[in-house]
DNA sequence: AACCAGGAGAGAG
DNA sequence: CTCTCTCATGGT
């Protein structure tokens, strides 16, 4: 059997066990997103780092009650800011995080929309290189917020495929050269991996 | 009550 | 380049 059928089978199969995503997810692999929509899966690209997805919840619907959940409002109080992130954790981090990846994206593209037209390439390079933007967190963005089509990599990816000393990049490079280049299909098979991650 | 959750940076070897 | 340590809260 060549490895794409046994990528391919591994989404039909979780397709088949979870349908479509659901939950935390809804937002996550909405199509199309709103402007608002896009800059929340930024901000929470950073909050979900190493965190319980109900303390990521619990920090969200902070920065929502200061109505500070929008990339010109994050860098705008920083006291407000770490205060409200506080239950994600490691909120310290973060908030200087959070105030490097919004402050760029301000300052280089004014908006999401203007960065989203921007090619992927480029986008994924500059990602990297802000503070507190690893692999997973900039692919991350690009797929779910920029609906780019890179594959992102996570614990529960490796565990699922018995990967855990690959390479990130191997086993990006693994999924994207044998799935159709589809941010929609990316979405979802990603986001089913983590569904099936924690179903265990 | 210990253990852990969708990482990333910094420092050491 | 490959470990190892650190950052920190809330849920089970």
């Amino acid at each position: 059997m060549s490895k794409e059928n046994k990528i391919v089978k591994l989404y039909k199969n979780l397709r088949k066990k979870y349908g479509h995503p659901q939950g935390q997810w809804k937002l996550w692999c909405k199509r199309p997103k709103s402007e608002k929509e896009r800059e929340e899966v930024i901000i929470g690209a950073i909050l979900t780092q190493r965190a319980n997805w109900k303390n990521v919840e619990l920090a969200m619907n902070n920065l929502k009650k200061a109505r500070m959940n929008s990339i010109r409002k994050i860098p705008a109080d920083k006291i407000r800011l770490v205060s409200c992130i506080r239950p994600s954790g490691f909120y310290k981090q973060k908030g200087e995080y959070l105030c490097g990846l919004t402050k760029f994206i301000s300052e280089k593209y004014g908006s999401v929309r203007e960065m989203k037209k921007q090619p992927l390439p480029k986008l994924r390079r500059e990602l990297l290189g802000v503070k507190g933007v690893g692999p997973e967190t900039a692919d991350s963005i690009l797929l779910y917020a920029l609906d780019k089509p890179v594959f992102v990599i996570d614990e529960y990816t490796r565990r699922l495929l018995r990967a855990r000393g690959a390479k990130y990049e191997d086993l990006r490079n693994l999924f994207e050269k044998n799935l159709k280049k589809d941010y929609r299909l990316y979405q979802d098979f990603h986001a089913l991996i983590v569904i099936d991650g924690k179903n265990k």
